[in-house]
DNA sequence: CTTTTTCCAATACAACTGCAATGTAAAACG
DNA sequence: CGTTTTACATTGCAGTTGTATTGGAAAAAG
């Protein structure tokens, strides 16, 4: 056997590369040659590892999401064992919003390929188990956690749902400039509070660490 | 002065057509010559009303706004005077979603429109007034409708952050195939639910014809 | 009629695209 | 050592892109 590297390491490079591009001018400008140009390396070594374009689309969709994932975990697991089911949510939620550059350019990202696979429906099956594993775990988290489930004045399951639109549809507004980051923050958790509820009585003991009730105005 | 065609007319003929090809096959393929045969006219005739193709975009990006606006006004007209805000928000936001293929088209090419600005800043100024305008809009229904708001349990600007971002979110997960349209609807319905409170006691009169509280189950 | 102005068609061109084919260097294996 | 297999670099090609240019047809104005 030959000169052997790490296969990963390399399409990671070169996906690196490619989700810059992405992010700066958009998914259409993803060629060889530009991803091999922001790569530094040379159009045809791009093409040893992808061997067509849609294979590095593919592999680029599959980062976009193990990004997404790795960001997840972290944020809950920063979280210690057994937080509070809104307070998990909010640092959740709030992590997936492109409230710093670097999530700003991951955005861009996800929605162009959310626009790519708007007219690619093959492509499109692979985020559906994504959001309907996230979907179960919000909506357990909402039933666990909320009291007004008890009460029958919330669905765990549709409250999921819109909970995690709001999620998409802030982000996308706050990558289109329409609100700033603050604002986005602010409306997540106007949101949480019409889910979890209102606050408990004086003299009950909330373990709830981050949902101030009513933060400052803007 | 020679032959004259009504300008406008040949105009919206050749955006017509740019739409559907952008809907089918998303806006990189939107080209002269692309259009010019969905149009099943000469690509000069193209090139006579748009002499490049970024003005084409910013064509298409304005009727895909008069759209939603034309689409908007129907929707509220088709109410009747003084109707009540929650039934008014809803049948405004529910004629947003891309419920039926019509609308699931025009929302293929509006969230490629996003992807689009979302890399072109300058491009993108044109929606800030939209948004602005149809959120002082639902502001101001829910500030008139929600017995929360005078609780102080609901902030009005923030909730209409919310419900725009709901819509928005719910829009984009039917448009990729997430969930059905029904699940959508009832997770908007949920939402409003939220916002607008549990319903008044027994004996007092429900003027809101749309919002039944507890629909079927999926 | 002629002139003038608009509408549009056709063509040309340089730049780009994805992809295939070919060539070369080097490292592991026998 | 040589052989073989992998890793890349280079080049070529057919197709598409946006745009400029050119030319002609047709209609209104004189």
């Amino acid at each position: 056997m030959p000169k052997r590297v790490d296969h990963r390491e390399r399409r990671a490079l070169i996906a690196d590369a490619l989700m810059r591009v992405a992010a700066e001018q958009g998914l259409e400008a993803v060629s060889l040659r530009h991803v091999a140009a922001a790569a530094e390396v040379s159009p045809g070594m791009v093409q040893h590892y992808f061997r067509t374009r849609d294979e590095m689309m593919v592999f680029a969709l599959a980062v976009v999401r193990e990004r997404n994932e790795a960001r997840i975990r972290r944020a809950v697991e920063a979280l210690g064992a057994t937080p509070a089911p809104r307070a998990l949510l909010r640092a959740m939620l709030a992590e997936l919003l492109p409230l710093d550059e670097d999530r700003r350019a991951d955005g861009r990202v996800a929605l162009a390929f959310l626009a790519y696979t708007a007219v690619r429906p093959a492509v499109a099956a692979a985020l559906y188990d994504e959001t309907a594993a996230l979907l179960t775990f919000v909506a357990g988290q909402i039933a666990a956690g909320s009291p007004l489930v008890a009460a029958g004045r919330v669905d765990p399951e549709r409250a999921a749902v819109g909970l995690l639109a709001v999620m998409e549809g802030l982000g996308i507004y706050v990558l289109g400039g329409h609100y700033p980051p603050e604002t986005a923050l602010a409306a997540l958790d106007a949101h949480l509070d019409l889910i979890f509820g209102p606050e408990p009585p004086p003299g009950a003991v909330s373990r709830d660490g981050s949902g101030r009730r009513r933060p400052a105005r803007r």
